[in-house]
DNA sequence: AGTGAAAGTCAACTGTA
DNA sequence: TACAGTTGACTTTCACT
């Protein structure tokens, strides 16, 4: 689909703040409050808004610890590949993975509480995993920005 | 603030769709509407519920470009520091920028339409910002996972 | 595509245990 | 900290431009 200026500005608003109610929308983009229901609901259905959720801060639920991990496997095979995507996916500590190119094949970001949970972490579950060849991780000092919003 | 196993399930609900009403809500953790609604308040008032935003799908707004960037300042005295985190915070194309540890300064997450988009990027935007050393690019080649819920 | 008004549903507040 | 009931506000539908 395509999107005119209202669309755009909709998609920009929503991907700041989903709670708020299509009044408050319609007065933002100067429309009334079926058209800004009915634009939303066309998003919806053509899977431009994928879904909505709740951002949690990491800070307050002990997960302050973030690192990227990059990762070479040791063949590639397709039967390694597939395997390996599916067990790291079902790695909860693992937020991302990306198939990227250069001198490693992935990489993953993890989420943990500390350095030490990290270890375990890479001991325990992410080099248990077979066929990795082999992994060099970066560790997040701060956070400059972060962002869900896809500019429009 | 501390956490039962009735608020680590509710935020990993609202983590995936925080457009479930309460009624929904309270089916699910065998609560009340009004027990669901305070728990929820509780945990916005925490800061633990940071907010409320409409993901996008970014392959349905021509950005399905995504390049990881690493970044080396060619000083680190503290006003390029601060001049470089400010400039690549104001570029709507940056979606995460990570201090990290490493050969490497930072860690760009980079979202375009395409290559043409990330060499314009490149050349007309981020190396135009001051005191860059060195810069090295990874394409994401496929996304495996990608998520924003944080274990709980 | 847009609007205003009607109908149904929910969030939010109150009381009470 | 939990619950049920009330109310105003919201979402959603409808008839129409």
């Amino acid at each position: 689909m395509t999107f005119d200026a209202i669309d755009k500005k909709l998609l920009q608003l929503l991907q700041n703040d989903s709670k708020q109610t299509n009044k408050e929308l319609s007065n933002k983009l100067n429309l009334s409050v079926t058209a800004v229901f009915e634009r939303i609901k066309k998003l919806e259905n053509n899977g431009v808004i994928n879904k909505y959720v709740a951002l949690v801060k990491k800070e307050k639920v002990e997960k302050s610890f973030v690192a990227f991990c990059h990762i070479k496997l040791s063949q590639h095979i397709q039967e390694y590949v597939v395997q390996f995507e599916k067990e790291v996916t079902n790695l909860t500590e693992v937020l991302e993975c990306h198939h990227i190119s250069g001198d490693y094949d992935y990489l993953l970001k993890v989420m943990v509480k500390d350095m030490e949970a990290f270890r375990e972490f890479m001991v325990e579950k992410l080099t248990n995993i077979n066929h990795i060849g082999s992994t060099h991780s970066m560790f997040v000092i701060s956070e400059v920005k972060s962002t869900t919003a896809i500019p429009i």
